[in-house]
Parts: C-alpha cells; structure tokens; sequence
DNA sequence: GTCTATAGACTGATAGAC
DNA sequence: GTCTATCAGTCTATAGAC
C-alpha cells in the first residue's frame, strides 16, 4: 500500500508548513484556520478539503515528529551496554533528526495542546517516550554512571532541552543539525554523568570530527579539534543496535 | 502611598492562584474566564472587578516571576569572580526562588503568548533575560570554562532547563526547593563546563555568595578563568559563527 | 462586590455553485 | 479543488440592578 498520498497535493504540504510556522509563532489556540488559510494562498473553506479540521494538521505534524522517537527511546531502554551511551546515541538521533525535518514544531509540543482530550492518544504517545527517558535515567542513576537525581525530574529536564533545540532550529535556519544535535546530546549527559572523562569519550566514539585523531581513552580530555566550520558527521551511525 | 492593595483582596489572590494553575493546563488563551470564574467560585463578569482585563492576570503573574529573575541575570554579568561561578549563583537562586512561589507559572512562559503584541514589554524582559545569558555562556565559553557553544545555543537550553523546572514543580508538589534548585544547576552547568571536577568544587562552596568563600576549602586552583585575559585553559576552537 | 443580561467580535466548520 | 455565503458556538468585556 502506497502510503506516498500524504505528500501528493502540493496545497497539502503548504498547509502543513504554514501551519507549523504560525502554530509555532502563535500557538496551536492562538492560530486560526483563516491565518493559515491566508498564509498559504487560499481562503478558509478550502482546506478543509485537505483535512477534516483543524485538529488533523496538528495531528499530522505530530506522527511525523513523535512517532519515530517513542519507538527510537523505546529500544534505547532495553538495548545492551552502558546506559550512558545508550542515551547518548539516542539524544543524539533524536536530535539530529528533529533539526533535519522541514517543519517548525516547536509549536506543536506546548504541554497545553497536547492534554486536550481530543488528542488523549498523542498525549499518552508523549508520556510513553518521557516514560522511557525516565527508565533510562533510573537505569543511570543506579549503575552508578549518572549523578543522583530523581528521574521525573531528569525527564523533564532532558525535555526541556529537546524542546528548546526545536524552538531555536525554528529561529536559526542554516545551522547544521550534526552540529546542533551533538551539542545538545553534549549538554544532556554532561547535566547528567558523574564522570567527564567518559562523556569525552562517548563523543570521540560517536563519529570522526574532522581533524581530530582520538586520542583513544586518553589520560586527559581531547582537547577536541573540530575545525573551523565544518565539521560534519557521516548521518550514517546514531542508531544504536 | 500603600501599595499593599495587590493582596488586600482574598479574592484578587484567590484569582492569581486558580488562573495560574488553569493556565499550566490548559494555556493562556485554552483557559476563558469562565473556566477562571468558575474555579474561583464567582460568576464570569466578576472578574473584571478586580482586573481590568483578562491580559491583566497575565502580566501580575509575570511580574511576580520575571522582573527579579531579570535583575539578577544582569547583575551576574557584571559582577566578578569567574564565569561558572556566577552562573552557577544565578541558576541556583533562580530556581530556588521559581520553586518557592506559590503560583503554577508554567503556563506563561509559553513562547507565543509573550509574542502577542500586547505583551510587548514582557517579551522585551523575557528577551533580555535571555540576553544576559547569551552574555554569561559567551564569556564561559571565551575564557574556556565552558566547552564551546553557540551562546544562543547555550542559551536555548538553559531557558529550556529552567521552564522545565517550574513545569516540574507545579506537578510535583512538596519537592523541596533547594535541592530542586542544586539539582538543575548541576545540570545546567555539568552540561556547559569543560572540567567537571570545577563543578564540584562549584557545588561544594555553594553556600556563600560572592566574596565568603571558605578560607581551607580549595587548594586548588580557585582564581583560574576570572579576569579579563581568560588565561585559564588554552583559548583554541573557537566555533564558527 | 457580585449578580443578570447582553453586546460585539471571532471561531471552526458546512452547503452548494462553479 | 476553490470559491461565496453563512451558521452556530464561544469568547472577552460592558451596562446596570442590587
């Protein structure tokens, strides 16, 4: 089954764009169907030949985005080794992917939208893949690998990063999402291990930066030589098993 | 001129509280002033006694939690000692006193809802709160206490920490504030900081601010980053734009 | 200080011509 | 597939009695 009808209408795809910018710029609430209408060159009535309601666009900004990350975190909870690297290969996917897709969501995320009980199952999907965070950051917490910390907490601060690099990707067009995704994977499990010196080398093994030979598990941190620009990463790894 | 009027009324407070909590679950402009009315046990129109409008509920809240916040982010950075040092301050005061607060405040800090061009003042605040922490990482970052980040970046996640944190708060009452507190700004800054055993000594000579630090506690390098050479670690990687 | 009644604007969505 | 016209519901806020 051709599952390709999504993208067929070219008004469709411009209805999801526009939508995710004002949504983001206005809120999901604060955005009416004649504004996203006018954005993209039509009047009011007419999408609603695209989509049943309102609702339908938001839902299908969110399967694009949230669906591949549940399952994603899902299988970072049972996969093997260190949960910190677990972790980190996901955030670090996670990421990168999100700064790769052609939509603003940032707008799509606000707690409020998705308690809607109209929209009960995509904030059940949501609590699933914070649900898994938190077993991770339990997983860490026990292991010794992570400092102490209560996991809802840890939770909703790796969420909050998360969102915080949607949101700045929806602001800052152009920059490169290895980049982007890497610093914020840096910055989640540097907020969250006990030892640096493994974080630097959870970096080195995550991909070849350019001009920068591993030092393998070096006495001293490497100090990291990512040239000028640049640096790009193969999207090739980042899934862990 | 007593200014005392703002909590004369039981009522008044009694509004704050309930619009606060309405606002965290179901946004600002989610929640009507029924739903507000309701809550507080009043019918709709009542409400207008006591504030002008519904946008005047808004703007006491935010006062009560941005205008300190932005006062103290501008004076850490100006104020002397090395950079994670005041940051680490500044984190671990805001948070403490955000956990300490009696209203639910994760609901107006919704990025579109600042954005309204009513809101104007209160999103040049947010704006400049933010730009005093752009101003703190870039300074991290140049000085080389903090690993090299894009300072909007850096930023972006720091605002995501926090509004992570008064989301948490307003779901997980009884929490204690200030291990609340310690808690987030061990994150924030073991996910900014170059060396991780600095943020130890950090976390350990919390207690007094500025100017009281204990006398035997750190044979170590303590004067390292501070002043204006930033001689502390070699100043290479600069990132590029 | 709270109420009833209501104004005035905007909302998402439908009907039906072309 | 887009349009005009329009409905029915909801919203904030006001007027004025008590």
């Amino acid at each position: 089954m051709p599952r390709t009808d999504k993208i067929t209408s070219s008004t469709r795809r411009r209805i999801l764009t526009e939508a995710a910018l004002l949504f983001r710029r206005h809120g999901y609430r604060g955005t009416s169907t004649r504004q996203i209408a006018e954005a993209v060159g039509v009047k009011q009535p007419s999408l609603f030949h695209h989509f049943a309601n309102k609702q339908s666009i938001l839902e299908e900004l969110l399967a694009i985005s949230l669906d591949p990350s549940l399952a994603e975190a899902r299988e970072a909870v049972t996969a093997e080794g260190p949960v910190a690297r677990r972790l980190y290969d996901y955030v670090l996917w996670d990421l990168t992917t999100l700064h790769r897709l052609p939509f603003a969501l940032s707008g799509i995320y606000a707690h409020d939208v998705l308690q809607e009980p109209a929209l009960a199952p995509w904030g059940a999907k949501l609590e699933a893949l914070y649900a898994a965070l938190r077993d991770l950051i339990g997983q860490g917490v026990r292991s010794g690998e992570f400092r102490p910390v209560a996991p809802g907490l840890g939770q909703a601060m790796v969420a909050g990063v998360t969102l915080s690099h949607i949101d700045y990707a929806a602001g800052h067009t152009g920059g490169d999402p290895d980049e982007l995704g890497a610093a914020g994977a840096a910055f989640i499990l540097g907020g969250l291990m006990r030892d640096p010196e493994a974080l630097d080398r959870l970096v080195a093994d995550a991909g070849p930066r350019a001009g920068a030979p591993p030092a393998g598990a070096g006495p001293h941190r490497r100090a990291g030589g990512d040239g000028p620009g640049g640096a790009s990463v193969p999207s090739g790894r980042a899934r862990s098993a």
